[in-house]
DNA sequence: GGCGAAGTGACAGTCACTGACAATAGGCGT
DNA sequence: ACGCCTATTGTCAGTGACTGTCACTTCGCC
């Protein structure tokens, strides 16, 4: 019965969810997962490639916003200031999905395979900024580096503000990217402490 | 028959690069690679945990040698400094080892689930020196930085390097970090685009 | 010359994933 | 209302990665 295609997706991905934190990934097999979402195995892997994808939805949408982020960006700005933006224009889009994201990252915490997945996804993610960078002018070469260390903040801004949301993300963003300048650039302490705040 | 254990491993390694070379990664399969290397499948799995990782060995000499040359960085050392001559103190390994990387790299780039094997690889390096980092004093968090930004620069370094051997990959580990410094820092210009040499 | 440990072969089984074909529901024009 | 077309699903059969178990052989050692 093709109810609507998007629906059965759906139930495929809370069903999911639901089986990997009851039970944990390995012990959940894809026949299980279907059977609570109403349809057959076979189904399961109409609407997703293999079983880990059926974690990870919505990464087209948010890596269209880092490219447009980055394309957005004022002419004169440098690549760091590029990502910076764009990183800041999907702000507020982490901070409302994180009652998805929570329940999620707590079972990827503890499945080494999807820890592999997160990897590949954030590595796509990167080489969407780098052609990003590469089309306002920046050198091939040049923007893929930028792209990674820019990722890399991204990445620690994230998590530090998921075990500590109080500054709001914005703050851990701003600090990231201060470390790294101070990281790169360090031109003081050699005993290699950061400034307090 | 146990000739010598470590003497069967080699074998099926060997036979799993010829038989990725000849027919590809995901046309060939783990029976064929034990049958080559003269032993059973399921000897390929005592050796290996995955058919992936019949790809990547001696990386824990690597990580080794990586750690070692961060904590054996001078006292007054930067974080980055202590990276940077890590990075150095494996140039040689790396460029001695290019014969034996150079078809591996062939496999692995046409291979999305190899991919996604070096993502975790790099993934793991990078642990490494975060925590290397963390015992020189350096706060947890800004070595996790430290280390994932270094290991960026790195591997742009070692890629250009395995595109152009020419001026040997310490000239690319140099330039890497100047443009990584140029990039954080980036006083000039807004151009957006990196000093010539 | 037996003896324990390490390495291996053989066998059976689970599970992720795929190809091919038939069946059904819904939208559309007539 | 009727048939048509398309998208979605069910069914079936099959491949291949990976695991558990047990018996066997080889090696080092006393």
């Amino acid at each position: 019965m093709p109810r609507s295609g998007a629906d059965a997706r759906r139930r495929l991905q809370e069903a999911a969810l639901e089986l990997f934190r009851e039970r944990g990934y390995e012990a959940t097999t894809t026949a299980e997962i279907a059977a609570r979402a109403g349809v057959t195995e076979r189904t399961f892997f109409r609407h997703f490639p293999d079983k880990r994808e059926a974690l990870f939805d919505g990464e087209d949408a948010f890596r269209a916003a880092l490219t447009d982020g980055v394309l957005a960006a004022p002419e004169g700005a440098t690549p760091m200031d590029a990502l910076l933006l764009a990183f800041r224009s999907v702000e507020r889009t982490i901070e409302n999905n994180r009652p998805i994201t929570e329940p999620r990252q707590a079972v990827i915490a503890q499945t080494p395979a999807l820890r592999e997945r997160v990897l590949t996804k954030t590595a796509g993610l990167t080489d969407a900024l780098s052609e990003a960078l590469s089309r306002r002018g920046v050198e091939r070469g040049l923007a893929t580096l930028a792209a990674q260390v820019g990722m890399a903040a991204f990445a620690y801004a994230t998590r530090a503000w998921f075990y500590e949301p109080e500054p709001g993300l914005d703050a851990h963003l701003t600090r990231a990217f201060s470390q790294l300048r101070d990281l790169s650039c360090g031109r003081g302490d050699p005993a290699s402490r950061a400034p307090g705040g």
